[in-house]
DNA sequence: ATATCTGGCATCCTTTAGGTAACTGGCATC
DNA sequence: GATGCCAGTTACCTAAAGGATGCCAGATAT
């Protein structure tokens, strides 16, 4: 008996949550950018530099979205020239079952395609 | 020993993924649809009145997109009037954990906002 | 000396997503 | 015979996302 059909306040309450993912992530550029600070990427080159094709403006724009939900720390250490670096914070790695389910999910759809 | 730095060709590749991904699915609509469908909702109105605040024209493109990316199955019974019928796909099933997740983080942010 | 790297900002522009409102045509209902 | 339901379509519009280019200032590398 699988797929038990729930209730349709069940299921507004689950496309209600789906939306406040989504609010959170939505768009081309914040999650590929969570995944390349996550993986290591600090800099504000680096980080350019792994994902492909985002200029200075957007990701700017975006690591400050994603400063102000709190899934990414800006430091700025008192060098000269000053250094910056960021990081995902704890909360970040929340999302990780999430993005890994995704990450997996195009890879397939991708080989997908490809057959056609 | 957890999270070993992959090198930056892999995760250049898992940002691909990721995008492709992104590609398929992005947008406020796309997969609060797909959730209404696969719960049963397979009439127009019923949708639209599952999906709050989508309008006519919105969903029917959405739903058009979707039934391209093969997510999305629409069939007319040659009724009088002509009734039609929207089904997720089998493939559209193997999105299913991945929605899942992103449903269980929404609910686990809300309450977590909430708590400010 | 000059070329390049850093972390961006400013400006301007184009594209896309999404929203509003009106309308259709056939059927069923009141 | 007027109203409402279904499954949309059309035309128009706004806001936001995204893109292109140029620039800065200090530092390091050649």
């Amino acid at each position: 008996m699988p797929d038990i059909q729930p209730d349709k306040a069940t299921v507004a309450q689950q496309i209600r949550h789906l939306q406040d993912t989504l609010y959170v992530v939505n768009g081309k550029w914040k999650l590929p950018i969570l995944v390349a600070v996550h993986q290591g990427n600090s800099r504000f080159r680096d980080i350019q530099r792994s994902v492909q094709g985002i200029t200075t403006k957007v990701l700017s724009t975006e690591l400050k979205a994603l400063e102000q939900n709190k899934l990414v720390v800006r430091k700025v250490y008192d060098t000269s020239p000053p250094t910056v670096e960021y990081t995902t914070s704890s909360y970040c790695d929340t999302l990780q079952t999430m993005i890994l389910e995704m990450i997996a999910w195009g890879k397939n759809h991708h080989d997908r395609i490809r057959e056609e």
